[in-house]
This record gives structure tokens, sequence and C-alpha cells, in this order.
DNA sequence: AAGTGGTCTAGACCACCGC
DNA sequence: CGGTGGTCTAGACCACTTC
């Protein structure tokens, strides 16, 4: 455990102490405080700005940020992690695991050779049983088999299991209308509104290893994130 | 101009003409031929880490993304940057500029009195003169008022004069049908899937500014981001 | 073992804010 | 003016990868 990582975890426990515009004792001042160096307190701080908890003002000080409600910014998670963090319990119905060749699409965002065999994996994702999304993940055979996949567990456990941990995801959401086959699936009126979203998750050193869509029912899943503007002032 | 800004626009343009895993300079290296500290570099490299340009591999070095698509992280955007950076022209027609009192969820939202005065505006937001997406916003009075909006320039621009830049935003993303009002003003069929994002915007320093919803035409409009892992490893 | 990124120190000066 | 955060330096040692 790293100095800065307790110096956060600390002031975590206090930022959620403190109302909102609160300000967070100097940067100066901490450094005393916890026998360490300003660039490390810097470091502390600045996770918990990431985090959307603190926010500086130059010149002025640091203050406790004003919103308890979603502070968090864009995390890659797993429905299984989602759901959880949602309150809800997550399981799962594989609907078919096949052997597919690589639809131009996959090919495109997954940068493979023309045909390429791929393992295919349809799921359906229910909140404490009840559906809440339609899932289709292609992987590149070379990555995971057919007979390799175990329904049992989880796919990031078995990417995780060979080195593949998906680190970075780009996604792009979208809003149609079921078709019937998906509203059935998902209990939705036909031409009902979905989130449907597109995924490309690649490893920590850019390995683009899955592509993924997901039919999320309207009705039952919304998506939330902060933004900010990059420019410092 | 400050040094890792300069060091971060040189590797901007160094990084574009890599290919992808290709590896950049040592962090030992760069410090020498930029003449700077290797904390210089590192603030510089962090930067396009964050914009998803460059990644690090502890042990072994600092390496080139690999998708050009859309490696952007989220970022807070105007209506106009947003079309302009998806190449259409953005316009808007001006639905109402009214006084109202503040909606249980607006009040609730940017933690107002209740029944505080607030003006909304609703405005239809076009993309080569196409409708695109129709958007109401709620500001409270005393920020602006009813009479002080000016029809001809951008809202952001009008926040910008009174000091009340929106630095951050949280929004919620979720699909739902168009209502046949909705769908009219949009050129949608009744019952088309949209894409409903409600934000709330605030300052740098938290002061919570507008509430605003928007409906996107679900077929023309999609929304695209990246997200990571948090923990290191 | 050599080279890389990750953490950390103990300073320094600058830019900005509030009194 | 004093205090604050923002940038920067010139080191040091650690953890990890590669050979």
């Amino acid at each position: 455990m790293h100095k800065y990582e307790v110096l956060a975890t600390d002031l975590r426990s206090l930022v959620a102490t403190m109302s909102a515009h609160e300000p967070l004792p100097s940067e100066r001042d901490l450094m005393v405080r916890y026998g360490v160096s300003r660039a490390t307190v810097r470091q502390a701080i600045g996770r918990l700005v990431d985090e959307g908890r603190l926010y500086n003002v130059h010149g002025s000080g640091t203050f406790a940020g004003s919103n308890d409600l979603f502070t968090k910014s864009p995390k890659l998670t797993s429905f299984t992690e989602d759901m959880r963090s949602r309150g809800f319990e997550p399981s799962s119905r594989v609907l078919s695991v096949s052997s597919v060749r690589a639809s131009a699409a996959t090919v495109a965002m997954l940068q493979l050779d023309a045909d390429e065999k791929c393992t295919q994996i349809r799921r359906l994702r229910l909140a404490d049983g009840h559906p809440m999304a339609l899932e289709e993940v292609t992987i590149p055979a070379r990555f995971l088999e057919v007979e390799d996949f175990d329904m049992t567990a989880s796919l990031y456990e078995q990417f995780a299991a060979r080195d593949l941990d998906v680190y970075r995801a780009e996604q792009e959401v979208q809003a149609v209308s079921a078709d019937s086959a998906t509203a059935d699936l998902l209990g939705l009126a036909a031409g009902g509104a979905c989130l449907h979203v597109t995924r490309v998750g690649s490893t920590r050193r850019g390995l683009l290893v899955e592509h993924g869509q997901t039919w999320y029912r309207g009705d039952r899943y919304s998506f939330q994130f902060a933004v900010t503007r990059e420019h410092e002032k």
C-alpha cells in the first residue's frame, strides 16, 4: 500500500463527513500532518478530484464536492458488478454458445482477418430474476474456443485466467425499438424502446478482445455518468 | 504556456504518426531531449494516457494506443460543439422561453427552495436543418431572468458572461418511446425510440446552475465514450 | 543486470485569491 | 500582503519486464 493510497483513503472518509463547499485542510497542512511530501498529498487529492469528491480553486483552496447522487465518473463494470451496485441480484441464462465466422462489423471493430473464427455467446441477463438485458458477445476463437467456455463462470474471469483482462472499452449507446424476438426475450411490448450498447473491449496493452452488443430494457435501465470540460479554466 | 503543455502538444503530434503499440521514447530519454525534469515528462504523458492516446506498461515502456475511432473520454460539450464535431451544421429553433415554478424534480436536482422561480427554455435542435433533438433547460431565475435571455446567443455564452461557466455535468441516459408531441416535433413516427438525457450542470465550484432534459432522435443520434477499469492493474 | 515506469522527497518559484 | 493551489527541479529508491 503506497502512501498516497493511504492518504486518499483517509481523505475519502474525511470528505464523507464534510458538507458541500467546506474547505479541506491545505496541501501544506496535510503534508506535515501525514509526514509526506507535497507531491504525495497532491497525488492523493488529484485522485479524489477525479472521483468528483473534491474540487480545487487556484489561490483559494480545495473543497468538498456538492453532489452525493451519482458523483462517480464512468467506469468499466461487468453486468454483475453493475447490477449489484444498483441493488439487484444478477443472474443469467445462456441462450447459445456457438462458433461463427466474424461479421463485417466484428472484423472492423476487432481488426480481424476476414471470416476469422469466433466464439459467440448470447445470454439473457436478469436482475432479481427479471429480464434486464440481452447480450451478445463475440470473441476471436484464438482467445476463447467454444469448447473452453465455462457457462458457470463470468466471462471476465475467463478472460483474466488467460491474461486477457479487459481494461478499457469503447462504447456506443443508441436508442432503438426492440424487434419482436428481442422484445419477447426481454418481456417488452413489440417496438418498445431499448438502450443498445455496442462495446469493444481491449486489454491494458490495447489487444482487442471482445465485441459485444447489449440491448437493455428502456423502462428498467438507465445509464449515469459525469462529464467535465477539458480545459482547466 | 507551461512546459508540460508544450511537451504534450508535441507528443500528440508524434503519437499521431505512430502505429498502435509502437513504443514512445522512455521518460528519461524525453527529459534530456526536452531539457525538463522527469515529473514534467510524466505530467505530459499522463495527460495523453487520459486521452487514450498512450498506455503505460510498468517495467516495459509507454506505447501508442490502438484505436483511432473514438478514443476520446467523455467530455462536456454543448449541442453546437457536439454537432460540429460530427460534421453537421447546428442550428436551433426556440419554441418557448417562459417563467415557471420549479418542478419537484428540478427542486431536488438543483437543491432549490420549493416553487422557486425559474426560467425555462425549450428549443428544437437541428443538424444540417433537420430535427435532431428537443431540449428543455430550466435555470433558477436568480441566475437568468426570462427577459435577459438572448435568443441569438448560445446559452453557455450567457452563463459565461455571468461567471457561471458550466464545468461539470451529471447525466442520466435512458431509452424512451417518444410521445406524440415529441415525435411530431422531431419528425419521428409515434412511439419511435428516443435517447433521453437528463443533465444537471454545475460550475467549477459546484454551484448547480441548470437542469436540462434532451430527447434525441434514436435513429440519428448515438453517444460514444470510453471507459476504463479504475484499479491500476 | 539493465532498462523501464511508479512512488517519493525537499526544496523552489509562479499565479491567483482574499483581506 | 500572506496563504493557497499550479508548475517545476534534481535527485532517490522501488517494482517490474526483458534479456
